[in-house]
DNA sequence: TATTGTTATACTCTATAACTATA
DNA sequence: TATAGTTATAGAGTATAACAATA
């Protein structure tokens, strides 16, 4: 009933646990933002990544995703049935599949990326531009050793 | 096989996406710490919040922490099985339980609320205390209209 | 014998609704 | 008739292991 509740620990307003709590309304935000495309986080990775690299396993996008195979397995069964990417073996060890999206799979990939944008944007609104740039300069310190690809 | 993945899109390094990894890391690792108490992130926010409130109901409760009263019902059967908190009827409204925790309660949240934030420290040790202190006032200012104890 | 990928099974979490008791 | 809390059921998501094909 009370509109203001009691104050809280003051670990609930600590830099870890803000960070916490904005990454994960973060990530909410973008699944919503991707739900109108019928996407949801995973399957925008996925076509991200399959996007950037050519001739990718599953194995090796379950590896860089992180995810177990047969969870990435099904993300594909799904984004292949919707004509948004092919599984062709590969001729060289036909164990192996190799993804590739497909001119409607690109299409739709770059449409959610400029859908993820605006979503980004707008959650950080609060924050003036250059403050933005100071906030993905900190965090690619702190992720630095946990995210491959910023170690460039 | 290969040790240096292609690059892939720039959206993986843009503040936003890497908030929403830092976040979800940071969430596993309070978790991981928790755990070697017997504690989840939940179940120590349930600490939390009723050691910093006064009769608090599981209603009330749930509302704060913006979770199915369902799942509070289940996180408090754990702890008071534990006897970290226990449930008495209002004599005012003998629908309702008041929460309050033990003396053994409050013993498990203090030692909890020590390790979180030392695995916070840890987390965010790439960073220097200035930056850690310049990011929790930029989270502060994404966050402000999101969490009610913030627009002190 | 090891590896890629698929299929089948079981387990955990969560959401929904029905129920009891109090008001 | 409405509210606080519990219990029961069903569903989604995930992990595990067994399997087929290829190396």
């Amino acid at each position: 009933m009370a509109d203001r509740p009691d104050p809280p620990d003051p670990i609930l307003s600590s830099a870890g646990y803000l960070l916490l709590k904005a990454g994960v309304k973060m990530q909410a935000v973008i699944d919503e933002t991707l739900a109108a495309l019928d996407l949801t986080g995973r399957s925008f990775l996925v076509l991200t990544f399959v996007d950037s690299s050519d001739q990718l396993s599953q194995l090796e996008l379950s590896r860089r995703l992180g995810l177990d195979p047969t969870i990435v397995g099904g993300l594909l069964d799904d984004l292949e049935d919707r004509g948004a990417l092919t599984r062709r073996r590969d001729p060289a060890d036909r164990r192996r599949h190799q993804l590739e999206l497909t001119p409607k799979g690109r299409k739709l990939h770059a449409k959610a990326a400029a859908a993820v944008v605006a979503a980004e944007s707008d959650f950080l609104a609060p924050l003036a531009v250059d403050d933005r740039d100071r906030l993905r300069e900190m965090l690619v310190e702190v992720m630095r050793t946990r995210l491959p690809w910023l170690d460039a």
